[in-house]
DNA sequence: GTTGAAAATGATAGCTCTAGCATTTGGTGC
DNA sequence: GCACCAAATGCTAGAGCTATCATTTTCAAC
């Protein structure tokens, strides 16, 4: 037990002594074994009060850090999570990127963030060089996914969360709301109010296209049939706003609503409506989408869709880890649902 | 070399036999050793073509996804580089992540993000959590750390980029820009526009106040010594900046000109000024920071202080990819410098 | 003191891959 | 056919940790 403490032992020893401590290290200076060390520092119930202290103290002493890789690579169990994200620049997913990581910190986890650009290909690289790090699980956006993908996925039998859409055969759990159901929300709302002629500066994105075909679904039994589309690429801004509502005016004046794929793109167009001289609810609506942390602030304040973003990623990361430790799922599709909130620009 | 292929030897056969192949499988059923394996999918320069396609067969045929927590653990490297940022609901630091997040992708490198949300006791448990990892490098935010980091680092002889700041001394790369330097520019600028009567809308974050400290040396030479300042808390919006405005103008209606610590502030005092019918910029001016996406495009458009927020990410990856790659590098510290854009508030 | 169960600690055997050096192979020149 | 060199492949020995089961210690109860 009292072994006086003696420089690392064997193998290499004599020349390249400068390596980082390693738990060995810490556990010759302590006379307890290496085994013992790691249940102090990872499962200290299991290990004497007074124990514990004399390893924290070698620890401080030797600057010890654990090699989390070896200690991945033993239990198999990385406390990573990796989240696929098409771009940190739309504001839309930032909050949800932000509550995911830290409830994920919360549990102990850490995130490995990846950013695909919105490219299916780009994706499906991402994951296998992610499944090379083994983490615990994995957070996709969207739904939308290659057979590849999915295969691949299931056969790592890792837990998966899809996020931002909702549907009935996710790969594994889901955290997301209905786009359709909001495009059609948007659009009995709007009819509602009596508007009919429609115009709609829309992203080019995947989720947006949804919503839109939604609205014109909507559109389409009141007998609305025209509604043009100045399309933009993503991330959507306030320039592009602007860009896509001179677009469609330049094309034709007499829209009574503007339709927008987000709330940036709808303060654009409000925007550029205003410097043209156009008022804003009384000679022209616009609805937005996302409820950014601007929206309700603006002058006038925007009507939108609000959607919990951050509690969107709050609850993936609550899923993943739920499914990661075992604890038996209460729900495998959680839909955390949207309000549509009337404010000043309709 | 012509082995049969046989199902997974010794050790522990007879149960488990459901596990992820390894290197192991695909070196037994290619009739090759693990090495090879190994070499032909990390470095095929020394590999026969037509090895490499029967290993690359045999990869395709198993499904096999390497471990690279054995790897990285066997070489040395993680390929992984960790970033530490106080938070990305700010947008100030999302384009600098995504430059980083990208351009650390184009060589191979993944992101490990960590938000601290500006608290300088969780930034040092991060670093300690992240360095277990064995990250090849480490980009911070800021400049300012406690000395436990900065000797945690030092010993961990890790690469580590600072950003966001400017010091003589950091820890051991740097890229960033100067908060004073800026601070006196928009000094000078707004002093020389004529302006006397200064409000603050200003965000409590640290380096934002340097920069304030900064603009009022300027202005304390000038004589100007009363300047009243609403300070918001972080992450800016638009929302505090009209909070911000309100407050202000409630004790004292002759400004002449508004500096905000942000653009997103900016947009939210030129909104509230707007609100109670004063004219920007005729009756009073106003100043940002940071150059935001929508900042160029709201109308009147915001002058403000540009920084290549992306660039910044990109190049501090660079200097940590050259350091990791043993380059020798051109420069310890960048100053990627800054730009006052006049536009239309002032 | 002895007993016995619970608590604490330890020994062994991996987890999966790669560095470093050793060996084999293939082809060239004579 | 043989020596020789570069290219290709292989062997051995870890990298630093934990799972699993075995052993020892502790301490209450008698």
């Amino acid at each position: 037990m009292s072994d006086p403490i003696k420089p690392k032992s064997g193998k290499r020893s004599s020349s390249a002594r400068q390596s980082a401590p390693t738990l060995d290290d810490v556990a010759r200076i302590t006379g307890l074994s290496p085994i013992t060390i790691s249940r102090a520092l990872n499962n200290p119930k299991l290990v004497r009060p007074q124990t514990i202290e004399k390893v924290m103290e070698a620890v401080a002493r030797t600057g010890y850090i654990p090699n989390m890789q070896a200690g991945s690579l033993a239990s198999r169990r990385s406390r990573l999570v990796a989240a696929i994200v098409p771009q940190l620049t739309n504001a839309m997913f930032v909050d949800t990127v932000q509550g995911l990581s830290d409830q994920l910190a919360a549990h102990g986890y850490q995130l490995l963030l990846c950013l695909t650009g919105y490219s299916q290909k780009h994706e499906e690289e991402l994951v296998s060089a992610i499944l090379s790090r083994r983490p615990d699980g994995i957070v996709l956006t969207g739904i939308n996914h290659s057979q590849e993908l999915r295969k691949t996925l299931l056969s790592a039998a890792i837990p998966v969360v899809e996020t931002w859409d909702l549907t009935p055969t996710p790969i594994d759990m889901l955290v997301g709301f209905s786009h359709e159901k909001i495009g059609s929300r948007i659009g009995e709302y709007l009819v509602g109010k009596g508007y009919r002629r429609f115009g709609f500066v829309w992203a080019d994105d995947e989720r947006a296209a949804i919503r839109r075909r939604s609205i014109l679904d909507v559109l389409g039994k009141q007998g609305i049939v025209d509604a043009p589309t100045a399309l933009v690429p993503t991330p959507a801004s306030l320039q592009l706003g602007r860009q896509g509502f001179a677009e469609l005016f330049a094309a034709r004046q007499d829209f009574d609503v503007i339709v927008c794929s987000s709330d940036a793109l709808a303060q654009g167009v409000i925007t550029e409506a205003t410097v043209c001289g156009i008022s804003i609810p009384g000679q022209l609506a616009v609805m937005g989408f996302g409820d950014l942390d601007f929206s309700a602030h603006t002058s006038p304040a925007i009507s939108t869709i609000h959607i919990d973003k951050r509690a969107l990623g709050v609850q993936a990361a609550d899923a993943l880890v739920a499914k990661i430790q075992g604890q038996p799922l209460a729900e495998r599709i959680i839909d955390v649902g949207f309000e549509l909130i009337e404010r000043e620009t309709t």
